[in-house]
RNA sequence: GUGCCCUUAGCUCAGUUGGUCAGAGCGCUUGUCUGUGGAACAAGAGGUCACGGGUUCAAGCCCCGUAGGGCACCCCA
């Protein structure tokens, strides 16, 4: 620090994180599982810019816009932080249509940014791990895209989440049908997707605080509130809605998909059809969902669906795709909540010591273990006593510690020890790699 | 973008109507303990009470602003 640079706290913006190792691992394990789940549906990885032409970020999320970090570079170019995974997956394909091979099946995780006010599970930046198929208009691969949602939650141990499902057009529909002006179906979308928060009267309530006439509104609940199982729930509502075609294709679409995702394994209470789903994103156009957990509040855990616009609004011909974005933060909110899965302490799987100063013997004993591939950390604090070396271990959250000193070398013997529980044994020293790796799986 | 609440040692918090109010527990360091940690006991380090203004004889305590955190709305992963 020279004397003309004054110091400053450190300190970092409102929203952005440090990630510690100790929550780097989970976060890892998280997106290693994550990518395995995408891998073995058969999607290849992408990555793109963290800034964009501000032109290509704008004019897709509606109102959401004002979230969007934009400004100018030096060049005096408007660009911005992408908002999220989606866009810059729809300028990839339109961008390099000869390369591309449709259908289009990537994987993406990275960093999104949203100036959004920060609160639980909200954040300025944060991680969106998305799975997305281009160039098939079939629901197969909103099904594929469905299964690779519900898989990668059952990864986790996000066992009460739930899909929720509905198509962009339904909602649209039913408040046709229920004689709402186009322009007031916004707030009929933005009241009914509260439903499960305040309730049919609350909802009804906004609805009429909005301009909605009280008989319009009621014929909407009344229709969205409809219940029995899927197939006689697209029943019910293609005869409410019957002589409209539009409505029916809708109906017809959702029937194939659920079909599909009970073919391809997925439990039936885990993707249900929910009418009162409206995903903000103004680029939807198909079968929408979102996954929600109940606990703890920190809103949906993943959201997706069907975008036949956005790729050929990029000049491109018109290709239809499909997607899904997982949120890394709010299922890491839900796993520390729920413990729903075990939470990796540390990367070092063992620990050695270095006994009575002998840092030689120890080291052999690592690079031993380091050639099977098991992650050892060997000990930095070989002028300390043994008990200072294993509390660093155990603080470190290490599991094992294989202990070689000269009682040991005498009798040919390794001593392991559960930093866990304490126990201790002692394993034969020719063998002690094999051991441990017997241990460990 | 709107409204409300919070911010005192590394952590969790006490601090009465502004006048020994700078504290506790945990953690940390050292010792009892020169090959086995997380226990106990003892001693010790550590805070310009988020930051910047203001009111007052006097402010951690009152007022304003800034930053950060939280909650609700909006929206969303």
């Amino acid at each position: 620090m020279t004397a003309t640079q004054a110091t400053r706290k450190p300190s970092i913006l409102k929203g952005f994180r440090d990630y510690l190792p100790e929550q780097m691992i989970l976060r890892q394990e998280i997106i290693n599982r994550f990518k395995a789940i995408f891998e073995l549906h058969g999607f290849d990885p992408l990555d793109t810019p963290a800034i964009e032409y501000l032109e290509v970020l704008t004019g897709k999320a509606g109102e959401n816009e004002k979230l969007m970090y934009a400004f100018e570079d030096q060049g005096g170019r408007s660009v911005g932080l992408r908002y999220d995974l989606t866009v810059p997956l729809a300028r990839v394909v339109a961008m390099h249509q000869s390369e591309i091979v449709l259908p289009f099946k990537r994987y993406h995780v990275a960093p999104v940014w949203r100036a959004d006010r920060p609160q639980r599970g909200r954040f300025r930046e944060f991680w969106q791990c998305d799975a997305d198929i281009a160039g098939v208009e079939s629901m197969a691969a909103d099904a594929e895209i469905v299964s690779v949602l519900t898989d990668c939650l059952a990864a986790v141990g996000l066992d009460n989440s739930v899909v929720h499902m509905s198509h962009r057009r339904l909602l649209e529909r039913i408040a046709m049908a229920a004689g709402i002006p186009q322009e007031q179906a916004a707030q009929v979308y933005r009241s009914v997707d509260k439903l499960d928060k305040i309730g049919a009267e609350g909802v009804r309530k906004e609805m009429v605080e909005g301009g909605i006439e009280a008989s319009q509104a009621t014929q909407v609940l009344d229709t969205i509130s409809i219940s029995g199982s899927i197939e006689d729930l697209l029943v019910e509502l293609s005869r409410r809605l019957q002589n409209d075609a539009n409505a029916e294709g809708a109906i017809a679409e959702m029937t194939q998909l659920f079909q599909l995702l009970h073919q391809m394994g997925v439990p039936n209470d885990k993707a249900v059809l929910d009418l009162t789903l409206a995903r903000g994103l103004d680029y939807y156009t198909g079968p929408v969902f979102e996954a929600k957990v109940t606990e703890p509040k920190v809103g949906s855990v993943a959201g997706g669906g069907r975008y036949e616009g956005l790729i050929g609004s990029f000049g491109s011909r018109s290709i239809s795709a499909t997607g899904v974005s997982l949120g890394l933060e709010r299922i890491i909110e839900v796993i520390r909540e729920h413990g729903t899965m075990p939470i990796p302490t540390a990367v070092a799987q063992v620990f050695v010591p270095v006994v009575d100063r002998n840092l030689g013997s120890a080291a052999e004993l690592t690079s031993e273990l380091r050639a099977r591939g098991l992650k050892t950390d060997l000990s930095l604090l070989d002028g300390k006593s043994l008990g200072e070396q294993l509390k660093y271990a155990g603080r470190r959250g290490i599991g094992l510690a294989a202990i070689l000193g000269p009682d040991e070398a005498a009798r040919g013997v390794v001593a392991l020890k559960n930093l866990v529980t304490g126990d201790q044994i002692e394993l034969e020293r020719a063998e002690i790699v094999q051991s441990i790796e017997r241990m460990l799986t």
